[in-house]
DNA sequence: CTAATTCAGTCAATCGTTTGACTGAATTAG
DNA sequence: CTAATTCAGTCAAACGATTGACTGAATTAG
């Protein structure tokens, strides 16, 4: 059981397939008597009929098909986000989203390129799952948008989070509350969301007169909870004055946690915490719940979209090159003025001591 | 710069555009001399010829293109594994995945078959984040296959976790440990995925001689880390007894985890621990690691995708109806023999004691 | 009353690929 | 030497939708 063509719909109303056409896409403006074009809608709502998108594509020499190439996206929590706005952003300009799945080498890229060459896509969106460089062929299309990555041709409109400002909302927080000794915990590999936040840092220790911020940075080779214990551990032994202690993501700041717990360390009286990313299931699952910034991945998949649409239809007088786009500070409990501001934290000692009590 | 067509190729060597076609296409048997056949080539590479799919589609009809709803997919964690498998599946077939999110709503999926139907999809894969009920339309196309998800119309084949014995699996654990006071946290809704997993729950309890389970399982109306911990809380003060708790997925074991640790209950000396799904994030990043079950999206993908090349191609002599993939066991460090069978927890008796009084 | 215009539609070419039918030359069989 | 076969290709008709050019009739203008 074949779909309707027009010819099926022309038959049945014993008009022209021109004319079927012209109804059907609403240019019989002045072709077309108002009783055969009522016949002809009738008809083609009676038979089902839905435009062959392959033979129109093919007529008219461009498709409504988008490109959208993940670099090993799905495996990671952040996916989703970016995805979903992007095919519903398409959708919204009835365009379409051909998904493939790519590894971060320019052969894998370029694959995929061919492929979607072959499919006659409009144009293309490359999607990395966490802010980091992709490798691009030499060759590559000419609408093509990168969301959440960068390149290093600097060829491409990009659209990326706002490292900077968005780490620094939640330092700016620890720095209002009054916090001097904060320590940061971020990835050792140099990804650009590593050098956005750790300026931020800097900048913020500069503002608020932060003290010895550089020997306070602690890297880890891996962004987990185990590293984030392991290093936070360390800072607090090292480092027992410290009263803030900023993670570069989630997860980082779910191991300061546990670290913290452990050595009866109140958060956030006697150490505040934030993170980075809101990983809804760990910012929102973890006790108190964690002070974080929500990467702006929906954001992202959308802007990235719309300006693929518009460069794609030449819309565009001249395309933003590198667009920003800002995380938002999601607020919950783990930040607090610093303890020694605060008469009741005058000891970390007592506190210890009277968190134990408190649980009795 | 437009793609080069098959004229391209042809006017570059000088020989009709069917024999060209038939060259690449490898086609050309005995109608082509090696000479010609080696030039043709040449001249394609050079130009960068590509066939145009939509053209070929059409003389052909029929698509190597596949669509694939995604019921809500992208916010979750999970939804990554499903998505990447699929397409990387269809892929190794040659076919390319067209990708389209919808609510559950007969009306959101229709649209959604109309557009596919429009880009000629020759099946289609429906897909849930969690093992959940799809509301299908009255007309729905005939390659369909279900992921993740059930229909009542049972008319699909579906593809979807174990539940039972996936459970079973960590409660095996439990029960050959020697655990007998088992606690169980659910959803209070009543998915196919907890029924599953509350009759693994009674069987096990059956099969190992567990106390009183009935009065044991505790719903939650979200399974997070909050609810967790409030029930565990709850669980801990009316039956101290308990010595191990299996909780319907990670989110909800993390607020066992938090709810142990404020108690004072070491992990798993005190009580084991066991959840569900293995979200990395969660599961690895607990301390101790959390003992869980993996659930199988990447599985699901892969053999969703399968089936539905299956029978869009009708090799299938009788395509399965429910296929049910098993989760893979992941054992960590939450699980351990009950404190009051190991003599090495003589002192449980202390903890036990303590506890309760705490908790006074 | 003729000419121009409008109305209501049809014709036919086109997009790029595929493939069965065809052709003209060369080779082989008998 | 003729007839049949093979070789090396070409022709042309689709697939379904679009659209500028066209047509024949009716209406209107002058």
């Amino acid at each position: 059981m074949k779909h309707a063509t027009l010819a099926d719909v022309a038959k049945a109303t014993g008009v022209s397939v021109s004319l079927v056409s012209l109804v059907l896409s609403g240019k019989a403006a002045k072709r077309c008597s108002p009783a055969v074009e009522s016949k002809v809608k009738k008809a083609a709502k009676d038979l089902g009929y839905r435009a062959n998108r392959l033979a129109r594509s093919l007529k008219e020499q461009q498709t409504r098909t988008l490109g959208m190439l993940s670099i090993e996206v799905a495996t990671t929590p952040y996916a989703g986000q970016l995805l979903s706005a992007a095919q519903k952003t398409a959708r919204s300009h009835d365009y379409e989203l051909l998904f493939v799945e790519v590894e971060n080498t320019p052969k894998s890229i370029e694959e995929a390129f061919g492929l979607l060459a072959e499919h006659q896509v409009v144009g293309t969106l490359i999607a990395a799952y966490f802010h980091s460089e992709v490798k691009l062929p030499k060759v590559s299309p000419k609408n093509l948008v990168l969301a959440n990555c960068i390149s290093s041709s600097g060829k491409y409109p990009t659209v990326i989070p706002a490292e900077y400002s968005s780490f620094m909302q939640s330092l700016k927080l620890l720095g209002i509350a009054g916090h001097k000794n904060v320590g940061l915990i971020i990835d050792e590999v140099e990804w650009p969301a590593v050098e956005g936040r750790t300026k931020a840092f800097l900048d913020a220790a500069q503002n608020f007169g932060w003290v010895r911020p550089h020997e306070r940075i602690y890297k880890v080779s891996k962004t987990i909870a185990e590293h984030g214990y392991r290093a936070t551990l360390e800072m607090m032994v090292r480092d027992p004055e410290i009263t803030a202690i900023a993670c570069y993501n989630d997860p980082l700041a779910m191991g300061t946690y546990q670290a913290l717990k452990e050595l009866r360390i109140g958060i956030p009286e006697q150490v505040s915490v934030v993170g980075f990313d809101d990983l809804e299931l760990i910012s929102g699952g973890l006790r108190p719940g964690l002070t974080t910034v929500r990467l702006p991945h929906f954001q992202m998949g959308r802007e990235a979209v719309e300006q693929l649409i518009r460069i794609c239809e030449e819309k565009d007088e001249k395309p933003m090159n590198v667009v920003e786009i800002q995380g938002e500070l999601v607020v919950r409990d783990s930040v607090s003025v610093p303890r020694n501001s605060a008469a009741s934290y005058s000891s970390s000692e007592d506190s210890a001591r009277s968190n134990q009590e408190e649980e009795k």
